[in-house]
DNA sequence: CACTTTAGCTTACAACTGTTCGCTCATTCT
DNA sequence: AGAATGAGCGAACAGTTGTAAGCTAAAGTG
């Protein structure tokens, strides 16, 4: 086996066992290093042929976090196209991807407010690709200015990434209300935003 | 000095220590108990004649961080009385809590997501006085069914805690954008939720 | 083939952590 | 006055943590 690729291997290997340690009761912040080598196998002074310390393992799962966001994004534009419902199909695609690796959505969760300005800024960049998106697709449906596109599509990330974090504490069978409500208000939301436009312009 | 008084007096060294070192880079989660016990001026020993652990320790510090939320709320409602402008002062209120007792909504705006099931509970409540609180003023002063003030209610406490997070990594010089954001944010959820009244009613 | 590079290892250390135990001694109770 | 209570203390323990130093052996290079 080549030698870099052996590297790499390994290198997959802490990352997953970061991923798999993190869960309802243990942070990022609470992981070990030593927990992390041990479960990725190998021994803890290791761990530094790969990564200078924990906060750079950290920016890479959030990275990684990341990437899983936008492919999700590219998923839910597939579904779109054949299903209809914009907002219904964008929620219903998120609460999937949260329910499925909450591992990963819970780490964003964390990070955003984290303890580490480095971790907040890139768990906000994360986020502002989706808002970005949001807010042109916003321009192009509707009439509305720039500035209030992203004001609207930055309303709308909020409030379905807390649905996601609620779906987190709660029984599935509450699922279906979560998404309803959250449908529910983002909908009001667009009703609102082009009312008000309309009361500017016309 | 009375013995209960002198009690009294070393639990809040106890509860000012551990609110004075959390901060932007440190979690509540990342106190040490011998950390706090030293700032409190006791043995770390000490520390059990008044808290069974640390997480008993937070949960008390989430209990009044939830105290000064509900003071805030009554400031807020004189100042309606007196300014008239409901959705404006609410905001500005809050986002005065949030820049100046940055640690304390810090707590709320970890633990809300944090690792411990009891203290996202704890949190949840907490803010749950606001929803239910303001669900209540908005039934009375819309025609809104039960169900859709609530779900109204938690949109917008969403938005303004939200706001007040950004504001947390934001310059000072940015504080107004957020607020008029959120403003307008908030205004187009109560224009979208008569207009769906009316939509549903009429 | 000899030479360099380097991922991974073992050992070791110093700095913390939470918690138990037994003691002191001022306040409180009888 | 005498006994009981209980807040606070110091010493000690077992566990964990991150990280430095130096070695081994296999892969890559000329």
């Amino acid at each position: 086996m080549s030698r870099a690729e052996q590297k790499e291997r390994t290198r997959r290997a802490i990352i997953n066992a970061a991923f798999s340690q993190l869960s309802a009761d243990k942070s990022f912040a609470s992981l070990s290093l030593r927990e992390v080598a041990r479960e990725a196998g190998i021994a803890p002074t290791s761990f530094y042929r790969h990564f200078a310390d924990m906060d750079e393992l950290g920016l890479t799962l959030v990275d990684e976090a990341g990437l899983m966001l936008r492919q999700l994004m590219r998923q839910a534009r597939q579904r779109i196209e054949k299903n209809g419902s914009v907002i219904r199909t964008s929620i219903e695609t998120f609460m999937e991807f949260v329910t499925g690796n909450s591992n990963v959505f819970r780490l964003l969760l964390r990070e955003r407010s984290g303890t580490s300005a480095a971790f907040r800024g890139a768990v906000a960049r994360e986020i502002q690709h989706f808002v970005a998106e949001l807010a042109e697709y916003l321009r192009k449906e509707t009439t509305c200015p720039d500035e209030l596109a992203r004001a609207q599509a930055e309303a709308m990330v909020i409030l379905v990434f807390h649905a996601g974090a609620d779906a987190l504490d709660a029984p599935p069978e509450q699922y279906n209300y979560l998404t309803s409500r959250t449908i529910t208000q983002l909908r009001w939301l667009t009703h609102g935003a082009a009312g008000s436009g309309r009361k500017f312009k016309t």
